[in-house]
DNA sequence: TTTAATTCCTACCATTTTGATAGGGAATAT
DNA sequence: ATATTCCCTATCAAAATGGTAGGAATTAAA
């Protein structure tokens, strides 16, 4: 099957958790993982990569924890399943032609990069806001291009 | 990376060459093989899939081969990667909801359907004919949806 | 009826990825 | 000081991935 990793996954609850606290001081990532019945020891492994790519900062110590880097809908699906499981495409072709020299002929490929375009379009049209505001399906209307 | 196995990629390349050769008897895998530049003895592994899935029909001995089982305009993409990749969606939730208590309420999982079902549009609307007329962009505004 | 061509079936295997667990170090608010 | 919290590294079992290998079964044609 063809299926996101726990990291894409996971990855998002956490952002989920993050945004709907936002605004309110940091997260310990303990609540985070026990709100969403989580590992915390594996969230550990996931969090760092999602500061790396400034989508949260974190504070140590005590009263520390994490937040969001920027506003909930500043911070799109898009951002952190490619934070997460790297350039998302079908094949990696479509982002790295020369993998392969037949790309530009390569009909294969060109319904890779069709799909591609489809899962990115629709990925970047949701943010963390319209996941609280449970607004998913109307966010996809903003930028349909025909 | 979020990416398709070679199960989904070589599978794609066996039914389009079969495509391509539709009405003029089997094709020798070897031919297949040697057209993609792929190991044969892996397309063995392949191609049973496809034929359980009655995507094509397969005779043995001398002049034997592989052909499709139907008309290339009859046969999707999304049949092709299903087949071979398993029920494709981001996340088993959004096929099996039972793996998980929240699933009426989840917001994580209403975008993965989300996303699921726009993959599925998208390889639906291709068929193995459209790979060949390299009509693929235009096939995708059949069925779309306001 | 032999032979060669071809699919079909099973076993095996090396490597990588996945999904964690564990232990302790570093920073910091109180 | 101390407790809290993030941070870093190591380790690991299990599964998936992407093959290779060898030969059995089927069958068209010589």
């Amino acid at each position: 099957m063809w299926q996101l990793s726990t990291k894409g996954r996971y990855g998002t609850r956490i952002m989920y958790q993050l945004a709907m606290k936002y605004g309110n001081g940091p997260m310990l990532l303990k609540e985070i993982a026990a709100n969403e019945n989580l590992p915390l020891k594996y969230l550990e492994h996931i969090i760092p990569i999602l500061k790396k790519h400034k989508l949260v900062i974190s504070t140590r110590g005590p009263q520390g924890g994490y937040q969001l880097f920027k506003d909930p809908k500043d911070i799109s699906i898009k951002m952190i399943i490619e934070a997460l499981e790297g350039d998302i495409a079908p094949t990696s072709c479509v982002e790295s032609p020369q993998v392969c020299e037949k790309n530009t002929t390569c009909k294969s490929r060109k319904i890779w990069a069709i799909v591609d375009e489809k899962i990115k379009e629709t990925l970047k049209n949701i943010t963390l806001h319209d996941m609280i505001e449970d607004n998913m399906e109307n966010s996809l209307c903003k930028n349909i291009v025909l």
